[in-house]
DNA sequence: GAAGCGTGGTC
DNA sequence: TGACCAAGCTT
């Protein structure tokens, strides 16, 4: 093993952070933190890993559990398809893998909404496979390791860094030297204030040895954001108690439960939606307050149409068909919506209509 | 290769 | 208040 892989896993040892799936190797742990924690901060995912563990704890309950309990263990979190993904996965397992995990990478690389990263870093951690993993906290690490000022969001630099943690990765304990490399980027190697003083590797980072720490690395070119408008329909039935969701076919939100949402992005605007619902004699308006979200690479204003639809089923329909929306609806009375969706934008889908 | 996909935390 | 971002994957 390098001296520079040494220093670091020594560092690991003293300083890692102690989180529920470190405690002891448990392979279904492993999947199920992994793939909660891409693109997601530790701190929202840990009182949500263990509440997933808690109702789900083993494959067999994952593969087997209901769509609203699934949904239920995703409130919030986003990137919705990571949940589906990972009930597709168990059954893929269950399948596939005569009731044992995949033990290498190329295996986990079949399992639904496993990855490059993902695959690596189970492999690595439950099977000691000398596999090693790049996310952003070792593109990080290591662009600073070699100085890299430039390329580094391109395909040559992102090979540079591959290779590179692929050259490190110490035979016995890839798992450690993974999860070091992540520690290290999270902690001591952060993208602001990086505490290089207390680097366990300074001696071997070309970035601090000739003070360009700052330059590497290079900001990721970001993509401009669109701005849209959504407009909610909530349609409305006996009394004005009850209101219905869908589950949503497309557009924003797909495959999640809610309200019908349709897009400006699909050409629609609030004069094309209220002349749809004249048209079919239902009486609408639409709220004054207004709500921000961000999806990725787009702002979206949300504007929120109530729709009284009274006992007309056939005009409901005829309306959902119009835009599109899936015929198949339910209805819930207003206090039982929330514990129905998924999406903080259905949330405040609800705060307008509640302030109004 | 590039676009699409969510959200809560942080500064 | 708002911009930026986090343990990426899929198409």
């Amino acid at each position: 093993m390098s001296q520079f892989s040494k220093d670091l896993i020594a560092w690991y040892q003293l300083n890692k952070r102690s989180f529920p799936w470190r405690e002891q190797i448990n392979v279904y742990h492993t999947w199920i933190c992994e793939v909660m924690s891409q693109q997601t901060t530790l701190a929202v995912v840990l009182p949500r890993f263990k509440e997933f563990i808690n109702e789900l704890p083993d494959l067999h309950s994952l593969a087997n559990c209901s769509d609203e309990k699934l949904r239920k263990l995703w409130v919030g979190l986003g990137y919705y398809a990571r949940a589906r993904n990972l009930r597709n996965g168990a059954q893929y397992i269950l399948q596939n893998f005569d009731n044992k995990f995949p033990s290498c990478k190329d295996e986990w690389l079949k399992v639904p909404g496993c990855g490059p990263y993902t695959a690596s870093i189970i492999s690595s951690i439950c099977f000691n496979e000398p596999v090693a993993c790049v996310d952003g906290n070792v593109v990080r690490v290591v662009s600073r390791i070699l100085g890299m000022n430039k390329d580094v969001w391109e395909k040559i630099g992102q090979e540079k860094i591959s290779c590179y943690v692929n050259e490190c990765i110490p035979k016995n304990y890839p798992g450690c030297f993974n999860q070091a490399m992540m520690d290290l980027g999270a902690t001591v190697c952060k993208k602001q204030n990086p505490i290089c003083q207390e680097c366990p590797i300074q001696k071997y980072c070309y970035s601090f040895k000739n003070n360009i720490v700052s330059l590497c690395p290079p900001n990721k070119p970001r993509k401009d954001f669109q701005t849209e408008n959504i407009f909610a329909l909530l349609l409305r039935r006996n009394k004005k108690l009850e209101y219905s969701i869908i589950l949503r076919n497309q557009g924003f939100l797909a495959k999640t439960k809610g309200f019908p949402l349709l897009c400006s992005k699909e050409g629609y605007s609030k004069e094309k939606i209220l002349a749809v619902a004249n048209k079919l004699n239902l009486k609408t308006t639409c709220l004054e307050k207004t709500f921000k979200h961000s999806i990725t690479h787009h702002k979206i204003t949300g504007h929120t149409f109530v729709i009284d639809c009274n006992e007309d089923d056939y005009k409901v329909k005829s309306l959902l068909k119009h835009f599109a929306l899936p015929e198949k609806n339910e209805w819930f009375a207003l206090a039982h919506i929330k514990q129905n969706i998924s999406s903080s934008l259905d949330l405040k889908v609800l705060k307008t209509l509640s302030s109004e």
